[in-house]
DNA sequence: GACCAGGGCCGGC
DNA sequence: GCCGGCCCTGGT
């Protein structure tokens, strides 16, 4: 790897991240190394442990990647404070330690999140690399790795909703068209939603087509940074019947549930105890 | 090959 | 507020 920047880190695990379901353009290109692409730029990052090599100049590191892995944050804190009590979270916590939320960006995000509605993990990836290459913008990093970024409003608005379906959407092609041509148009601002505090971002976005609570919520927490926000999807609404009939308690964690939901979600996906659960739903009763 | 479910949303009632 | 329909495919 050339251009390399050593960096030790705590709390971080790339593995776990590119595989929490908040991001889809991460990928594991060689056993430790993994590569992504972000902001219209490529990245690799090898870890060990908690040392790091990032394939960026110190500048690009400190500037972009940085606060994308939300890198100035105390993870520690966020495990520490899970009520001792609760020996589910505690073990969600400790098998997901390294996840972080990631500052993704706000289009992206929004295109992405409409997709993944009544969809899984690997399929949302390709459709979402589908995507790329066939409206991103192709480029060359400085190591010579080509890569597509993701396109633009502009883009996808002008390609509509019968075009968009080659990249295997389904009927999520018009909900995508619309939101699309609602951007590029004006209509509607992405910026603005920067400024406004939780509940009214998460409003304003409900107003685009294909976006409703479930949805808003992953935007308002993995790419406006609003880490209050829990998004209760299938899996964890499967989580919360059996571990929290009577409701996850949101507020012992006041402003950062959200990192728990992450956590929950990881270990629900990934944990050792959901085979056993999965044959479980499966017999017949 | 059949069947279920997947980081839900929309429109009609 | 509830319910059926929805594109397509990964997993079993």
């Amino acid at each position: 790897m050339k251009n390399s920047l050593e960096v030790t880190i705590e709390n971080l695990d790339l593995a776990q991240i590119s595989q929490s379901g908040q991001c889809f353009r991460m990928w594991e290109k060689e056993k430790s190394t993994f590569c992504l692409v972000a902001f219209g730029k490529y990245l690799e990052v090898r870890q060990n442990g908690q040392t790091f090599l990032f394939s960026s100049s110190e500048e690009e590191y400190r500037t972009i990647w940085r606060p994308y892995f939300d890198l100035d944050t105390d993870y520690g804190y966020f495990a520490k404070s899970v009520d001792r009590e609760d020996h589910y979270l505690r073990e969600a916590a400790a098998f997901g330690s390294g996840i972080r939320i990631l500052r993704q960006e706000l289009w992206e995000i929004l295109v992405t999140f409409i997709i993944s509605q009544q969809n899984n993990i690997p399929r949302i990836r390709k459709c979402v690399e589908n995507l790329c290459r066939k409206y991103g913008e192709p480029a060359i990093d400085g190591n010579g790795e080509g890569f597509y970024k993701f396109p633009g409003p502009d883009a996808l608005a002008k390609a509509g909703e019968e075009e968009l379906r080659d990249c295997n959407l389904g009927y999520r092609s018009r909900y995508i068209a619309n939101t699309a041509a609602k951007i590029a148009s004006g209509a509607f601002s992405l910026e603005g939603l920067k400024d406004m505090d939780y509940e009214n971002a998460k409003k304003a976005l409900m107003e685009l087509d294909g976006v409703g609570i479930k949805v808003a919520e992953c935007i308002c927490l993995f790419a406006l940074h609003r880490i209050e926000a829990f998004p209760v999807d299938t899996h964890i609404r499967q989580v919360l019947a059996q571990h929290y009939p009577q409701g996850f308690p949101l507020q012992k964690y006041p402003g950062y549930a959200g990192i728990m939901q992450q956590y929950i979600f990881y270990y629900d996906l990934h944990g050792t105890d959901r085979s056993e659960r999965v044959q479980l739903k499966n017999q017949p009763r």
